[in-house]
RNA sequence: CGGAGUGUAGCUCAGCCUGGCUAGAGCGCUUGGUUCGGGACCAAGAGGUCGCAGGUUCAAAUCCUGUCACUCCGACCA
């Protein structure tokens, strides 16, 4: 390919929108351009780069015994309904607009295709001599994000290879997810991604049956916790210290109440009382929600279940552990709600006696084993010291739940005990591979019949992966201050050859036979042949980021050939004969498309 | 959805507070010339309904109202 023909809209300035690296240097290659807020083009180069990456994940989605099919973007709006994700997924879904009744209303633009897999397995998976089966589609996916960010990182529209399996019992699924697992692997290290696998939140499902795959980048939007030993890995819903230590043994003070006027905040009262927040217990009131419109279970005859959850004052309740200690869904109260129950404002929320006004008290592990603490006192102003779990709150009891419900904090010892500490980083998801269980197929009675002839239900998996996330989180993952470093995999171009000066007529036919040779080798490269001056071509290189790249002028002719060099180290110039050099270079790159395994850690 | 901010040439921005000739700069683009191994220089050009609508005024990029879009922080994220 000759640049010169081919289109590479690279820019010196930076959009003053572009924060993230990869967003910046996307835009500044001429990679991407925005269109609207989380929906872009992909230019030429960009669009030749997300090619690679979907075929790297064709390529192991076959190889693993997935099978390919295209689902349409555009899906019923009955199948929403007949799951009840028309009413959770709320906002996110894109409806088409139409008047009432026309038949635009009736179609959703996808934002995943559960069930839309699930109808076609009800239609056609009968019996268990079909299973297990796993098909997967690469398409675009429709989400009414509220805020797309970072470029292509978080989008309106994206694509996406989705993946769903099903099976007759778990074990089957529990293989198949092992399959799916190792597959991401294969995919993600042949990519260059420098990518980690967490436990991730599972929902419903509970056990082992989630993981995500991260790339670590500050760019990224979750938060996962890492153990320094490398033996641990969870996102921080799900993320887990090492139980606390007994409770010390010290004297029981008694309860002191101290007046703390306006100081509801936790670093407000702690100067007041002369403590730190660890010593501190927060009280946090929870009510469940009000049932969902159309719902059929309106939960306690209408009344909202109280919960009271304590952690202690340096710590964050964690709601996903809230959620599974307390066995429904919570919301923080409203104000009216938390005063009704504590009998002060909202700031002076103490456990004391709070029992018999409450459904549930959820004590966090590491406030059960605290001494002499200080909390709200329930009364407006006040504080109360020397409080100490089991005598001024019960630790057991019917309404009582002593569970871990906090998020992990940098440094907290690992859940394996073994002396690692947990580091906090942020991530980008790039992949999920995902245990459904029956949650659709029961929803949508995508029975089957057993050996035995009795009905029952798919057992399903599901798998996703982000393509353009795989390709942003590849420039994050590899880049410098003078543009992109692409992995050899997934470069749009694998060689750049560049003749230096278009006048000087040798070094452009010496650089064409070059291009024209590795072009026959099979090689995918592109010719700088642009009457531009020597810098600003090898900034333009930089830029787009090209692993290998030759040289073609007339210093390097006048030593006998041409310059080889890598985008890697580009101070590392080699100079060798036009053919030495076509060889060598086909060489590196046949080299580079099958990277040794590297960079994947596993938490299991 | 809450909070903050920004819309002026393809890109980055000045001008707005304190209304006043034909709306500016740099980059990019076109033409001519010089230059030619790390984003050159000179000269001449093309390119803008100042987001949109309404209002105030003799006069609006500038003031007021509304609206739309985009960005950032937060909430949300099968």
């Amino acid at each position: 390919m000759h640049w010169r023909n081919y289109f590479i809209p690279t820019t010196k300035e930076t959009p003053k929108d572009a924060t993230a690296a990869s967003h910046i240097l996307m835009l500044r290659a001429g990679l991407v351009r925005q269109q609207a807020a989380g929906v872009y083009t992909y230019l030429p180069l960009g669009y030749r780069a997300l090619r690679k990456v979907e075929a790297i994940v064709r390529e192991e989605m076959d190889r693993a015994g997935a099978i390919e099919l295209h689902m349409p973007a555009l899906t019923p709006w009955g199948l929403w309904v007949e799951t009840g994700r028309s009413q959770t997924m709320g906002d996110t879904l894109l409806r088409i607009a139409g008047p009432e009744g026309d038949w635009r209303s009736s179609l959703v633009l996808g934002p995943t295709h559960e069930e839309v897999i699930t109808e076609i397995a009800r239609a056609y998976l009968k019996s268990y001599k079909q299973l297990p089966v796993n098909l997967y589609q690469i398409q675009h996916k429709f989400r009414g994000e509220a805020r797309p960010k970072s470029g292509v990182l978080r989008t309106r529209e994206f694509l996406m290879k989705d993946a769903y399996s099903f099976h007759e019992d778990k074990a089957s699924l529990d293989k198949e997810y092992d399959n799916m697992y190792a597959a991401y692997c294969r995919i993600f290290t042949r990519c260059g991604l420098p990518y980690l696998a967490v436990e991730a939140e599972s929902g419903a499902m509970g056990g082992d049956s989630s993981h995500e795959f991260m790339v670590l980048t500050d760019a990224g939007e979750d938060r996962v916790a890492i153990s320094d030993k490398g033996n641990y890995a969870a996102n921080l819903e799900r993320a887990a210290a090492a139980p606390p230590a007994p409770a010390p043994d010290v004297p029981l003070a008694t309860t002191k109440l101290v007046h703390t006027p306006n100081a509801g905040r936790i670093d407000e009262v702690c100067p007041v009382l002369g403590t730190q927040p660890r010593d501190m217990i927060k009280t946090l009131i929870f009510a469940t929600q009000p049932p969902l419109a159309g719902s059929t279970s309106a939960a306690e005859g209408g009344r909202a279940m109280r919960v009271v959850a304590l952690v202690r004052g340096d710590h964050e309740l964690n709601e996903h552990k809230l959620h599974r200690a307390a066995g429904v869904v919570l919301e923080l109260a409203d104000p009216a709600t938390i005063e009704e129950v504590t009998g002060a404002a909202v700031g002076f929320a103490g456990p004391q006696g709070l029992i018999d006004k409450v459904d549930k008290l959820v004590i966090d592990r590491d406030v059960a084993v605290m001494r002499n603490a200080a909390t709200g006192a329930n009364k407006t102003d006040y504080h109360v010291m020397g409080v100490n779990p089991g005598r001024d709150f019960p630790l057991s009891g019917d309404k009582v739940v002593v569970a871990d419900i906090r998020c992990v904090t940098d440094g907290d010892p690992a859940p394996a005990g073994d002396g690692g500490r947990l580091l906090l980083r942020t991530a980008i998801e790039i992949g999920h591979v995902f245990k459904l269980g029956t949650k659709y197929s029961s929803a949508m009675e995508a029975w089957y019949l057993d050996a035995h002839g009795k009905t029952q239900p798919l057992i399903m998996g599901c798998y996703g992966i982000g393509l353009n996330r795989i390709m942003a989180a590849a420039v994050e993952a590899h880049h410098d201050d003078a543009g992109i470093i692409w992995p050899m995999s997934i470069a749009p171009f694998q060689v750049l050859v560049i003749a230096l000066d278009p006048r000087d007529e040798q070094a452009m036919r010496v650089a064409g036979d070059v291009h024209d040779q590795l072009a026959a080798a099979g090689v995918e490269v592109l010719l700088d042949d642009r009457d531009e001056r020597a810098g600003f071509k090898f900034k333009d290189a930089d830029l787009i980021g090209i692993p290998l790249r030759v040289v073609v002028g007339k210093k390097s002719l006048a030593a006998g050939g041409v310059e080889v060099s890598d985008r890697r180290t580009p101070e590392v110039k080699q100079l060798l004969s036009p053919d030495a050099a076509v060889q060598h270079v086909t060489q590196r790159v046949r080299e580079g498309e099958a990277p040794a395994e590297r960079g994947g850690r596993s938490s299991r």
